[in-house]
DNA sequence: GGCCATTTAGTTGTGCACAACTTAATTGTG
DNA sequence: CACAATTAAGTTGTGCACAACTAAATGGCC
């Protein structure tokens, strides 16, 4: 098959590169995702927090109390996704939940004392998964730009296309 | 940005940047994973498979048929994620798998005509997904390569981190 | 040859992501 | 006011990721 390595009598086509180049980047960027979860599993695991729990947690430290949709707003996330995550979290006794008086469709999202604890113990989290990426700021920093860049042409990419069919 | 806006009044800590920073870093790398995964979600529906599922059909069509374990390490997955996930795409028709007779531990998973053929209809698919990314083949190639070194460094890191303890 | 450690798939259970749907409350419009 | 459209959470079902385990085959070693 002409892949691999191109002999200098084959030419490759366009065709080809596109897919090679491709697979190499759907790849990278799975492989990567899946290697940094796997660090925040080690790291947080003494938190008895997942990742996606831990997400949700610093948006709470950071933000405070807030309802449900701001939270899936933040972090791109549905109910589909927050309400169970949420529920295992009121079970852990991190968070609390409750219907809004004001507006009975939305439920308040409140951190406990526990969850408000928690924060100290998580402190060392964020220097540990840097140090984990053998990263500088400055390239984190960058990296993180052009993720966000990436994401808002996927974003719309999807948009054009959904809307067009 | 010195990160939204600290007020004048309050120094931001060495431990506040590390947090704002890895909650960026955090967030910007799972919403483009998710990001790309939906415009793949999108693409591949007519083909009636998943990104995963794309993903094994690419190494089956470039490296061709190959036991489970091979798979595994191509894509670092272990049975646990392929077995059915292969299970469904023999379901789909496009893939056969049987024990080997050389070594009856071993299971070798085979492009049936239907899997082999879908090759054609995915051909459109890398250009479509490139065009998505909004970027030319030099910064997907660059984004690329940083990437690798990532997973690189975050493996290492916890095959570290599982040693010590 | 017999036995134990290793290897390979598969199974089970937990949690996340997302689509499609339901329920209930609110808002907008005639 | 009445009623349709919208909004917020939640539920259900499918699929993936991964840990922990099981089952069966293989290989090494005495």
């Amino acid at each position: 098959m002409a892949h691999k390595s191109y002999p200098g009598t084959m030419t490759s086509t366009p065709a080809d590169d596109w897919l090679r180049l491709d697979r190499q980047i759907c790849f990278s960027l799975n492989a990567a995702s899946r290697a940094f979860n796997g660090v925040y599993r080690v790291v947080l695991k003494d938190l008895g927090l997942t990742y996606p729990q831990y997400l949700v947690m610093l948006v709470l430290w950071e933000d405070g109390d807030q309802p449900v949709k701001k939270l899936g707003e933040r972090l791109r996330l549905d109910s589909g996704t927050l309400s169970p995550l949420l529920k295992r979290l009121e079970a852990a006794g991190l968070v609390h939940r409750e219907r809004s008086a004001r507006d009975e469709r939305s439920v308040e999202v409140r951190l406990t004392g526990d969850g408000a604890a928690l924060r100290e113990r998580a402190a060392e989290v964020p220097r540990r998964i840097a140090a984990a990426t053998g990263c500088d700021l400055d390239e984190i920093s960058a990296l993180r730009d052009r993720l966000d860049r990436l994401t808002g042409a996927l974003d719309a990419a999807i948009a054009a296309e959904t809307a067009t069919r």
